[in-house]
DNA sequence: ATCAGTGCAAACGATTTGCACCTCG
DNA sequence: CGAGGTGCAAATCGTTTGCACTGAT
């Protein structure tokens, strides 16, 4: 069940078991993973270091292979490996699940270059919102308090 | 040439002076800001504790007054005013200038609703890419090294 | 007067870095 | 063999929190 194919090596990058691990572990991910749960993942056996982790993770970034990303309103940083494309995640503003959504608006009309003189060659896009067991949970718990202001509407 | 006007107070927000300074700040800002930038622009005078711009961040993002971001990559916190309806902007990967973007894509056709159940409250929109100046400084500098493997592209 | 708001400083957690050793190529 | 990679531990840095005090209603 964790089970995905391996990615081609990136370019130019040292072969090390360390790193071969990380490599493993965002394969088999189905999502962004943050360093700690990254490190989770690893056997323990590997006597691999955070901070090796951390170097690691770089090193990848540099080679164009990951991208490092964070969720709103969190400041822990996600990594998640270039697959052919990009990806965008629904996420639960409730339990933070990330699900994936199937396509990229813009895969088909490409984001104007609106800014003057600016050149896009990247861009992200996150839905915040509720998964249906959330959604079930806060109508259930209406009227203990009088929650907070809604968020501003998308 | 740092003049905006003040928005109204965020109704049911007890006003106290270093709140006030804060909520300026931000009004006066054409930007998020991190906390960091926005304690450079208080007074030194007021005597404002960090913590306190901490709190007061977080008891105005409670009340819906203001989004608490992260730029791709970075893993401190930004922080804007909920202006009506949202914004997005175009950054700079090299100078970190962040370009409002003039339209959401969205304000039109709202985005699906694709993850099935998940129900879509808000949205975060972010292009990333080059500026002018640092495009053409780019092009300048080519060749001085074989630079790192571009993005993955949007 | 009363309770939320604030300053100060210590606590925390994520990320980075210096250094000596080990490994890949 | 040599450059680069790694483990370990200490150092940073942004953010949070406990506590005593001040200010707004």
């Amino acid at each position: 069940m964790e089970e995905k194919k391996l990615l081609p090596w990136p370019s130019g990058l040292k072969r090390t078991k360390p790193r071969e691990l990380v490599w493993e572990a965002l394969c088999a991910a189905d999502r962004p993973l943050s360093v700690t749960e990254l490190f989770a993942r690893l056997e323990p056996s590997s006597g691999m270091a955070v901070s090796t982790v951390y170097r690691v993770l770089t090193a990848l970034e540099e080679h164009g292979a990951v991208t490092k990303t964070t969720m709103m309103g969190e400041e822990i940083a996600l990594f998640a490996l270039n697959r052919g494309g990009h990806k965008h995640y629904a996420i639960c503003l409730a339990c933070h699940r990330q699900v994936p959504v199937r396509h990229c608006p813009f895969e088909t009309a490409p984001v104007e270059t609106e800014a003057e003189g600016f050149t896009v060659t990247n861009h992200r896009l996150e839905l915040y919102g509720y998964c249906r067991e959330c959604l079930k949970k806060r109508r259930e718990a209406r009227g203990t308090n009088g929650g907070p202001a809604p968020s501003n509407p998308a």
